[in-house]
DNA sequence: ACCTATCTGCGAACGATTTGCAACTAGTTT
DNA sequence: AAACTAGTTGCAAATCGTTCGCAGATAGGT
């Protein structure tokens, strides 16, 4: 990341201010390509600021999700929430149970539900949450 | 329900017990179609038997869980888990968040994008969760 | 009727997330 | 540049769903 205008714009926008501990987090995200839990991403601003508390690092992730800037997914049913910085054309996670990594995938599927509830069953569809879990092609080779 | 023959064979065939606590739970979720928090199942469970003890439904809900029997699923992010008997052609799940309504879905949906991670991608998929929210056909409607 | 591995109720522990509050600060206003 | 004030923070305690340890109870085979 270059410089904060992009996330200061658009806390702006809504009268948010950038604060010291949104900018880390926003940092940590970024830097991490997604997909950490809050306790990794409060460890990883502890770094650059130890003084930093958990209770500020969810407040800014939940308002970088209110604002659409960061997605929270549930990748497994016993598992704590993870993060990530939201990227519009990636659509869904492959998480695999053998390595544990978790892929973005995109791909036409998500269109394709969503047109085909709306067209055959009269569903609006605004989010689809897809989670697939199984076996990576690298795990499968070995 | 007629009769515990069902339940009983599947417990015994690993060597569980058909008790009480079990067999309230059990009839519970055949009798709501579904969609019950752990709360909802232990006060409708404890209008038949009061002293049946939370902890109880939490553990024999693990383990129609893990007999196959029932389904554990994460409707909205922030919410607690739900739970439903298993029907096998039950695929996946239509939350509105108008009227709040959560329907099962049957389709082909969740077979094409099984076929299309393993034919194109090489992920071989496991389980595939879809929850999709938006706005029903009924509530569309009005 | 007995025996014993499997269950249960109880209450306390848990871990992720949220909250109330008084002190602090970004950034607008004078 | 200093003052101002609404938005923010750190802290510690609260919350909420879920799990656990244990001593007593019970299913169901003998």
């Amino acid at each position: 990341m270059q410089s904060d205008t992009e996330v200061r714009l658009a806390l702006h926008d809504q009268g948010y201010r950038l604060t010291s501990p949104r900018w880390l987090v926003w940092s940590v995200l970024h830097r991490a390509d997604g997909h950490l839990t809050a306790e990794e991403i409060t460890a990883r601003v502890n770094d650059y600021d130890p003084t930093i508390n958990r209770s500020s690092v969810y407040r800014s992730l939940t308002l970088f999700e209110e604002l659409d800037l960061a997605r929270r997914s549930q990748l497994g049913i016993d598992e704590s929430a993870r993060w990530e910085i939201i990227h519009p054309d990636e659509q869904f996670h492959l998480v695999c149970k053998r390595c544990g990594s978790v892929d973005h995938h995109t791909g036409d599927v998500v269109e394709q539900i969503r047109s085909h509830l709306n067209d055959d069953h009269g569903f609006s569809a605004d989010t689809v949450d897809l989670v697939v879990t199984g076996i990576c092609r690298a795990c499968r080779g070995v």
